[in-house]
RNA sequence: GUGGCUAUGGUGUAACGGCAGCACAACAGGCUGUGGCCCUGUUAGAGAGGGUUCGAGUCCCUCUAGCCACCCCA
């Protein structure tokens, strides 16, 4: 990682001269470099193609959402809406959120747009960043990206199980062979609140042997319980009455077509009893995809790469129709990380194999418009116009690593011609102006064939 | 929000409290119209502020940022 320097001036102090101002990337955000940019296409493009192959429609929404959408959305006891979220009063004192995930905006959309009315379920997908404030670490950023699905308007445990198949498909298709899937049911609203009460008497007289923070906890949200680290809690923990018991029997149905449906698929996961999300609408099942240990990969803090699950009542929190739905979203940045960790190469960008090289004003004019007329002709050349030496272009030219250069002078843009180099043989050949695109075409042509 | 570690050119690094060096990269030249190798040169550095000291890159304090961990999460 480069380190930064920053200078502290105040506004009216003159800038000095030689030393530059040096503004850095605000904590928790970072640049994606052209050297990065590979990886980021390759997850995009097999995003795009999975989701084309399984009929779900892109949709964008707003970074920037009424704050309100995520207090009634995620929830206002979550720790997300709670302390993580980027809020501010716009000019007019209205209270904006930037988005710290995407799936309430959706919603809103959903309603707010009348998809309703569009042919059910409603299967969308998007890619985009995301805002917590949150204190950076591995794997962590206050802005970061995710790319996520949803199906909005179904009820089916199909669904679910077509959810969670299109996310291993996705890690699949990036190369990642190796992952878990951890899933549970947390219920729905006719039974979470009767688990809660079983939850809650279980703990009681025994509340002295909990963690402060789980202290606290068991008033707000006490099936947060259930995956505290704390070594004390986690023993309490393990004989706590599994929420999976509690199940009314919906939701214990559901529960059963989801897993008997992702044994059909030969999708492997585990029931983890234990697995409760962090926000408050979901309903039924909660995923988790957590990566596994690939090969030469060091020992190390792991860190889920996605996650999921049902939000039944979220649209109909928000104002719209009792609308059934499921959805997860991945992270990128940790999928990249995975990708890198398991030494996996995103495909290579377009290789360029002509270069053209000019020498003097005349030539200089002469290049610009034959380099048009390439493109024009669907041959992409590399140049570099700005520099005047035929060494340095030849240097650039070699780093590129391309296979011919064309060379362009005085003395062929008076003759109408240009010089031809292959560039591994050094043979060169004087070629007529007017053949020069036909015969590059030519040579490419030959070049694919090998 | 809490704790640990860290901070030297664009990058990677070195120097007992005593002249800030090296490598890579970039750019220019050697070859004024020909790349790779080689050689030469140029650009460019102590995160910010304060303290101790004759003297601080080095010791101390504060802030900032990075990394990591807790919490939580993607």
């Amino acid at each position: 990682m480069p380190r930064f320097k920053k200078q502290n001036l105040s506004e009216d102090e003159p800038l000095p001269l030689r030393r530059r101002v040096l503004f850095r990337a605000v904590k928790g955000t970072k640049d994606i470099l052209p050297d990065d940019q590979p990886y980021w296409d390759f997850m995009r493009d097999t995003v795009r193609k999975i989701a084309f192959e399984y009929g779900f429609s892109r949709i964008d929404t707003p970074i920037i959402e009424d704050t309100n959408i995520f207090v009634r959305g995620v929830g206002s006891g979550t720790d997300i809406v709670e302390k993580e979220m980027f809020t501010f009063k716009d000019k007019g004192g209205d209270s904006i959120s930037l988005r710290p995930e995407n799936t309430a905006g959706i919603a809103r959309a959903y309603i707010e747009n009348g998809l309703v009315n569009k042919p059910q379920p409603l299967k969308l997908y998007y890619f985009g960043p995301m805002f917590r404030y949150d204190q950076p670490q591995k794997g962590r950023f206050r802005e970061f990206h995710q790319f996520g699905f949803e199906i909005l308007g179904s009820a089916s445990p199909t669904s679910d199980a077509q959810m969670i198949l299109v996310a291993s498909n996705i890690l699949k298709a990036l190369g990642l062979s190796s992952f878990n899937i951890k899933i549970n049911s947390v219920g729905c609203v006719a039974c979470r609140p009767a688990y809660k009460e079983t939850l809650l008497s279980y703990y009681q007289g025994q509340t002295s042997r909990l963690c402060a923070h789980c202290k606290r906890r068991l008033k707000t949200n006490p099936l947060r319980l259930l995956d505290c680290k704390e070594e004390k809690c986690q023993r309490l923990a393990n004989n706590a009455p599994a929420l999976i018991d509690s199940l009314c029997e919906e939701c214990h149905d559901h529960l059963k077509e989801v897993l008997e449906q992702l044994d059909e698929l030969e999708i492997v996961y585990s029931l983890t009893s234990k697995l409760v999300r962090g926000l408050d609408y979901y309903t039924k099942t909660v995923f988790e995809i957590w990566p596994g240990k690939a090969e030469g990969q060091e020992e190390g803090k792991q860190i889920a790469l996605g996650g999921g699950g049902r939000y039944d009542n979220l649209v109909e929190d928000l104002g719209g129709e009792l609308t059934p739905a499921v959805g997860f979203s991945c992270g990128m940045e940790r999928i990249i990380m995975q990708l890198m960790e398991s030494k996996i190469e995103p495909p290579r960008s377009r290789k360029i194999y002509v270069f053209l090289a000019q020498l003097g004003e005349l030539a200089k004019r002469k290049a610009l418009v034959l380099f048009e007329e390439f493109r024009q002709n669907g041959i992409i050349v590399s140049e570099s116009f700005s520099r005047g030496s035929l060494k340095s272009q030849l240097k650039v030219a070699d780093r590129l690593g391309v296979k011919v250069t064309l060379i362009l002078g005085q003395k062929e843009a008076l003759e109408k011609t240009i010089l031809l180099r292959d560039m591994e043989t050094g043979v060169q050949e004087l070629i007529n102006r007017d053949k020069i695109v036909s015969e590059v075409k030519k040579r490419l042509a030959k070049m694919r064939k090998k």
